[in-house]
DNA sequence: CAATCATTTGGCGATTTGGTAAAATGCCTA
DNA sequence: TAGGCATTTTACCAAATCGCCAAATGATTG
C-alpha cells in the first residue's frame, strides 16, 4: 500500500472511528431532526455533561457536526447530513447477520 | 433512551467499530474484488501475519466477512458487500471537510 | 511419522479510549 | 462587578485496542 492510499484509508478511518460509539450515533440521529444545545443532549443521554461535551468534540473534529455559540449555550447541528447513511449501512449488516442467525436456528 | 433503542445503537456501533481501522478498511476494499487468503492479504498489508489474522477475526465476528478453509489456507470474502458503502459515506465527509478547508484558506 | 507451511491464539508493553470529578472559561443578569 | 448558568478543559483511572513475538493448531508432503 503506497503513502497516498494509506492516507486515504486513514482519513476514512478517522470519520468512521468518530461514529463508532453508541452515544455518538445517538447524538447524530438526534441532530438529524434539528440542532440541539449541549444540555438538551445531556438530558436525552443521561451521562455527565463533560462526557457529552467530549463526544461532541470528537464529532466536531471529524467534521461531522458544527457548533454555534448563542449566548451561554452552544448549539450543535449536523455538518454533513450524509453521515446518516452510516446508520442505514450498519443496519443492513445487522439485518443480514440476524437473518442468517435465524436461518441457522431453524 | 430506552433499552430497545440502546440495543439498536450498540449493534450499529459494533459494526461501525469493526470498520474503524485503516487496515480493516483496506482489507474490505481488497475483498471487494475477490476472495483472498490470509497470506495474500498479509503480503499486501505488510504487517505481521498474526496482526492480519486478528483484524480478520474482528471483521468476521462483526459479520462483515466470512471464511472458508480450503486445504492449509483460509480464504476470506465479503459477507455483506453493502459494507463497501461505508467508504463512500466516509469519503463524502472527507470531501466536504476538505472543500471547506480550501474555502477558508482563500 | 517428521518436517513444513498457513493460520490462530495467548501474552506482553505501549497507546488510546471512555467516563467522572474538579477546575477553568465565557456569557448573562442583578 | 459579583454570582450563576452552560460548556470546555484538565487530571486521573480503568478498560480496550494495537502490534509483535512465540507457542499452539491443522493440513500437506516427503
Amino acid at each position: 500500500m503506497n503513502a497516498k492510499s494509506l492516507a486515504r484509508f486513514e482519513a476514512r478511518a478517522k470519520i468512521i472511528k468518530a461514529m463508532a460509539h453508541p452515544t455518538r450515533l445517538f447524538i447524530v440521529t438526534e441532530l438529524a431532526g434539528r440542532e440541539r444545545c449541549v444540555c438538551e443532549l445531556t438530558g436525552l443521554i443521561g451521562a455527565d455533561i463533560s462526557t457529552v461535551s467530549k463526544h461532541l468534540s470528537i464529532l466536531k473534529s471529524a467534521g461531522i457536526v458544527e457548533d454555534e455559540k448563542r449566548g451561554a449555550q452552544v448549539y450543535y447541528r449536523l455538518h454533513c447530513p450524509c453521515i446518516l447513511q452510516f446508520c442505514c449501512c450498519a443496519d443492513e449488516v445487522v439485518k443480514t447477520v440476524a437473518k442468517e442467525q435465524l436461518e441457522l436456528s431453524k
